[in-house]
DNA sequence: CTGGGGAGGGGGCCC
DNA sequence: GGGGCCCCCTCCCCA
């Protein structure tokens, strides 16, 4: 971005959600930051109130902490234990355990005591879900949202110490239906890409599917643009629903390109492409080989897999007799005979044939010789360093800080903008991803001249600069 | 640890 | 704008 440009960027953190979610349970593993415990039957169970109040409606009413809640009225904020002796202690660890991990963990045996907990506490996603696996209908009783109306209002219970889900008070005025409670689950700390792309029941060490609330159609289905059904669509809700003020204009932004997942942020170039984004979250694989019955989420996958069948490789090798599925083994194949190995370590300076191989072989710490030797140069105008900047990012913090200082506006950490990268940013993988990402085409593939404050000029100068840098340390210190 | 194959996912181009 | 097709990158798995 040049200097003076206003525009506004959106970085996505994917891991963010996931690493929040861990330190959280951390947490309540150790106690610590734990504001609330959670007793049933004599069994104790720290937490944390946001959390609690995050992921269950019950909590999030006896906390006051309901959407249009007045702000400073939390009855709960005098409450630091909520007895749950309805709930027995196993569905209540489940759920404790669901609620910072995305993944519940229950015996099959236990499933109904999961279900009468999750429903109580208004847990609608888990009720669903073994509702799902035990083959019962969700009838008002199993209603979660029903159930929720006998769950204590702040309005009513008053202050108190202990909560008791026994018997609670059914709230005065409240009418909490159903569509207005869903997306509040799409809140769940848990959006990272693995979390939802995994997201499942784990009962018996099987993976079942996985479980989201949508029970409300999506976006696409109600407005009937979309040709196949794709039922697990709702994510989009979360972007109109719940009606924040940050979300107007989704249905805008649907008709533009780029896209931004609501699901994970990220930025989708290309018309037609969210739909196709939007199954790795859902897990909905609707291409299935008639062959071997294999699913997939795309039809050209499904199309290079009927290769597989049917013996194409379409991708001779000129040289051999080999021939590939995959046009990138091919090109992959064709450095075997060549005998180029433009990958290099500039660390070690071992050359690897692949990139990933590159990769793997620094994210592995298997390199940890410092350079002794200039690396070898690019073979020509216009062929770029194969890896870098991209190679850098763990290691190098002066490359992390140009990028953080490009992010910010600067070409780099010039005086006055005393800062490391590796000091500001706790993370510096996860800048990298963001900016390797959505926005990290333009670094990593720099168009040669082009827009001297174009981000990939100024990465890909860094990283020659830092290769002139550091070739003239070594000079200064011989 | 490395080489190689395969698969998942994103972007570009086109219809 | 949606979808097909292709290329590319990245990750995972296995030998």
């Amino acid at each position: 971005m040049s200097p003076g440009e206003d525009g506004l960027i959106g970085i996505p953190f994917p891991e963010h959600s996931n690493d929040l979610l861990s330190r959280l349970n951390a947490q309540r593993r150790t106690g610590l930051l734990c504001d609330l415990t959670l007793t049933s039957r004599g069994t104790r169970y720290p937490t944390h109130r946001s959390v609690m109040a995050a992921v269950s409606l019950y909590f999030r009413r006896l906390f006051g902490a309901e959407e249009g809640d007045e702000v400073g009225e939390s009855v709960g904020d005098g409450c630091s234990v909520c007895q749950l002796d309805c709930v027995s202690p196993d569905a209540l660890a489940a759920l404790l355990e669901f609620a910072y991990t995305a993944t519940l963990t229950i015996r099959s045996s236990g499933m109904r005591d999961v279900l009468k907990g999750a429903q109580l506490l208004g847990i609608q996603c888990v009720a669903d879900a073994c509702r799902d696996i035990l083959g019962e209908a969700g009838d008002d009783l199993a209603n979660p949202v029903k159930e929720a109306e006998h769950l204590p209002s702040r309005r009513k219970q008053g202050r108190c110490s202990v909560a008791r889900a026994v018997s609670p008070a059914r709230p005065v005025s409240f009418i909490a239906p159903a569509s207005e409670d869903t997306p509040e689950y799409g809140v769940l700390p848990t959006q990272g890409r693995e979390a939802h792309a995994h997201r499942g029941l784990l009962i018996n060490g099987a993976a079942h599917k996985s479980y989201r609330p949508e029970d409300t159609p999506s976006e696409e289905e109600e407005s009937g643009a979309q040709g196949r059904a794709t039922p697990h669509h709702s994510q989009s809700q979360q972007g109109d629903g719940a009606g924040g003020g940050a979300t107007v204009g989704v249905r805008k932004r649907k008709s533009q390109t780029p896209q931004q997942c609501p699901v994970c942020q990220k930025i989708i170039h290309g018309a037609g492409k969210l739909p196709r984004h939007m199954r790795t979250h859902t897990g909905e694989k609707p291409f299935q080989c008639s062959a071997c019955g294999v699913r997939f989420t795309r039809n050209d996958k499904l199309k290079i897999h009927m290769r597989k069948h049917t013996g194409e490789r379409p991708y001779p090798c000129p040289s051999c007799p080999a021939r590939f599925l995959h046009s990138y083994d091919l090109k992959n194949h064709l450095s075997l005979h060549s005998g180029d190995r433009p990958f290099e370590c500039p660390l070690c300076h071992k050359a690897f044939a692949r990139e990933d191989h590159l990769q793997r072989h620094r994210k592995g710490h298997s390199c940890l010789e410092l350079r002794t030797r200039r690396p070898r140069r690019s073979p020509g105008p216009g062929a770029s360093p194969p890896t870098e900047p991209f190679g850098l990012h763990q290691q190098h913090p002066d490359h992390m800080s140009a990028v953080a200082g490009l992010l910010e506006g600067h070409g780099g950490p010039g005086p006055g903008v005393p800062l490391l990268a590796s000091a500001r940013m706790p993370f510096p993988e996860l800048l990298w991803r963001a900016v390797a990402g959505p926005l990290g085409k333009s670094l990593e593939k720099p168009e040669g001249g082009s827009s001297p404050h174009g981000s990939g000029s100024v990465t890909h100068r860094t990283w020659e600069e830092e290769d002139e840098e550091q070739e003239d340390a070594g000079e200064e210190e011989e």
